[in-house]
RNA sequence: UGGGGAUUAGUGUAACGGUAGCACAACUGACUCUGGAUCAGUUAGUUAAGGUUCGAAUCCUUAAUCCCCAGCCA
């Protein structure tokens, strides 16, 4: 990333395509595009390419393709196409026209196929896919011709035809592209661009015996579309050569060229405890290591989501962490730093108390209540302020009571003055403990002087904690997140291991009777603040009328947990 | 013993022959009615070895390491 913090984003792929507008190339325009396949739900990592593609189109007063690459009715699915577009759209990618798909193109390459026939440039291959695979050769050894790779022309011509008819079962023949069987480059070696399957298209239904390979469609769609600079994955550096063949070969001889895109590959990245790939990801959802595709510990669009990811945070970790052709690991902290930089400045305060510890006033009027002022977001003037209810009996955090504190412990214990947060100074006086010796309730004295939080005779007090009122209290679920793997590497196991004895047993924890302010009642599903002093949430779908449900998004940065880690806490 | 790419602090990413910078992380400290936020600061880097040059992260050579490629998947 460049120096300045807000300064554009500045890589190579940025350079490339400034550079090609100042050369004037395509007349000066910018269109990039987002191709899925639609046979499953998008992950963080591709939030990072659909942002490098649809920002360069933003930055260079482009205009940005969603496309689906539905080329193999096989493996792909509708539902999918409904949910990559919410999932695209969720992200705050708008495509330009319609959302588009490869599909749509399918008389067009058969058009363009037909054309390489005749140039002699393609043929029909009778070979079983076991005959292919051996004729094809190794990295170091050349292949072999198929002996239909001499095919007359009209030969072609009409077993395509008969191909495209379905006069074949699956199987039987392919088109090939007629190239070299001999090249260094194993994707030029005669690659298939045509097979036969009778399968019902999501978005074709029966019209298409035939169907093209992605190496002989991708770039076609591409041209077509008119898109300038087809980025992609570092894995397709290889096929670049492949999609300029075919290009070049339906232009020979054309008196109008089709538009020929530049692709520009970048490399795929990793985050540290985590597995991206569908690979890995299915098993977790099928084996039940998790609740589903969009439970919240999942790195898909969906999960993240769920468990209160905003967009924008999304937007800025993909852009702040640059592109390069080096497969990255970035660290999980860099996801949660935006998230967190985002949500300080947008989600509201409220009061929960996760593991409540009650907390009794002795001095205070029995049955009295307060309604005491709170600043909804002090990074948000315009937020405002609303009243919190105040009583004799509250709940505080239980973390935040400790009856033989060590050195770096500031908050409350026995004779210790602390802040209940925007009410009163409270000094606890004694302890109730059960028969197991656990403290069960504490005892305080208030100073009524302090009402609001502020001492007249301005004395200080070193903490400050939050509180909920006993009578006025919501219970809530709460679901506690960690990192779905402790490892950093999840997948890097000794041989034969089971790579998922490395899920984090952990990464869920479910406090089923948490105590909240008022204030966090009666919001929608979706709805995201900040439980103070513990960290961001957002109310889950699994709500009820009178439960609410809450996932927590992240943690506030804590400098006393970080303290016990470092075991220098006493 | 094939081809294609890549390699800059712990992690990422700039510097395009002319002072190696930024972010995250870590660590100090200031401030604070969130041990949050904010602010100030510290630690820490050009894979290696040669060469070209007044000057090399950048150009050349060699080596090392990593990623990708033998689907009728995308």
């Amino acid at each position: 990333m460049s120096g300045e913090p807000n300064a554009p984003a500045r890589d190579f792929i940025r350079d490339i395509v400034a550079q090609d507008g100042k050369a004037g190339k395509w007349g000066g325009k910018v269109v990039t595009r987002f191709p899925p396949e639609p046979n499953g739900h998008l992950h963080i990592g591709h939030a990072k390419a659909i942002w490098t593609s649809y920002g360069i189109a933003q930055d260079f007063g482009g205009t940005f393709h969603l496309r689906f690459d539905d080329t193999n009715p096989l493996k792909e699915e509708q539902t999918y196409v409904e949910a990559i577009q919410e999932e695209v759209a969720w992200l705050g990618c708008r495509w330009d026209g319609p959302v588009r798909f490869a599909s749509d193109y399918f008389e067009q390459m058969y058009h363009y196929a037909l054309e390489l026939i005749r140039k002699g440039k393609a043929y029909v291959d009778d070979l079983s896919v076991e005959e292919i695979r051996a004729y094809r050769g190794s990295p170091r050894e050349p292949g072999k011709n198929s002996p239909y790779r001499d095919r007359p022309v009209e030969e072609n011509l009409d077993l395509f035809e008969r191909m495209k008819a379905g006069e074949f079962p699956d199987g039987a023949r392919v088109l090939r592209a007629k190239i070299d069987m001999a090249h260094v480059n194993l994707n030029m070696r005669d690659p298939v661009m045509y097979r036969i399957l009778h399968a019902v298209h999501p978005h074709r239904g029966d019209e298409w015996c035939i169907y093209p390979m992605y190496d002989w469609a991708h770039g076609l769609e591409d041209s077509i579309e008119g898109v300038t600079h087809s980025l992609c994955d570092v894995s397709f550096e290889n096929h670049r050569p492949l999609y300029n063949w075919f290009i070049d070969a339906i232009n020979e001889g054309r008196d109008e060229p089709i538009h020929h895109p530049r692709q520009i590959e970048f490399a795929r990245y990793n985050l540290t405890h985590t597995a991206m790939s569908k690979r890995y990801l299915r098993p977790l959802v099928e084996r039940g290591f998790v609740r589903g595709w969009d439970d919240p510990r999942m790195p898909t669009l969906i999960g993240l989501r769920r468990r209160g990811y905003t967009p924008e945070g999304l937007r800025d970790f993909s852009r702040h962490t640059g592109v390069s052709k080096y497969p990255a690991v970035f660290e999980i902290a860099l996801v949660e730093h935006f998230q967190r930089r985002h949500l300080n400045q947008i989600a509201p305060r409220v009061m929960g108390v996760l593991r409540p510890l009650k907390l009794v006033i002795d001095n205070y009027p029995d049955g009295q209540t307060e309604q005491l002022d709170a600043i909804n977001n002090p990074e948000d003037e315009s937020a405002g302020t609303r009243k919190v209810p105040f009583g004799r009996v509250l709940y505080i955090e239980r973390d935040d009571f400790m009856e033989e504190p060590p050195k770096k412990f500031f908050r409350l214990s026995p004779g210790r003055e602390v802040r209940l947060r925007y009410a009163y100074f409270v000094t606890c006086t004694s302890v109730v403990k059960n028969d197991a010796g656990e403290v069960t309730e504490i005892h305080c004295t208030y100073d009524p002087a302090t009402r609001g939080g502020d001492a007249p005779d301005g004395r200080k007090v070193k903490a400050t904690l939050h509180w909920v009122s006993a009578e006025h209290a919501v219970e809530a679920e709460v679901r506690l997140y960690d990192l779905l793997f402790t490892k950093e590497d999840p997948l890097d196991v000794p041989e034969g291991e089971d790579w998922t004895k490395g899920v984090n047993p952990e990464s869920l924890t479910v406090i089923p009777d948490a105590k909240l302010e008022p204030a966090a009642a009666g919001r929608a599903p979706g709805w995201r603040c900040q439980f103070e002093r513990l960290g961001y949430f957002c109310l889950d779908p699994d709500s009820t009328e009178t439960k609410p449900v809450f996932n927590r998004t992240v943690t506030l940065k804590d400098a006393w947990a970080k303290e016990q880690k470092k075991g220098t806490g006493d």
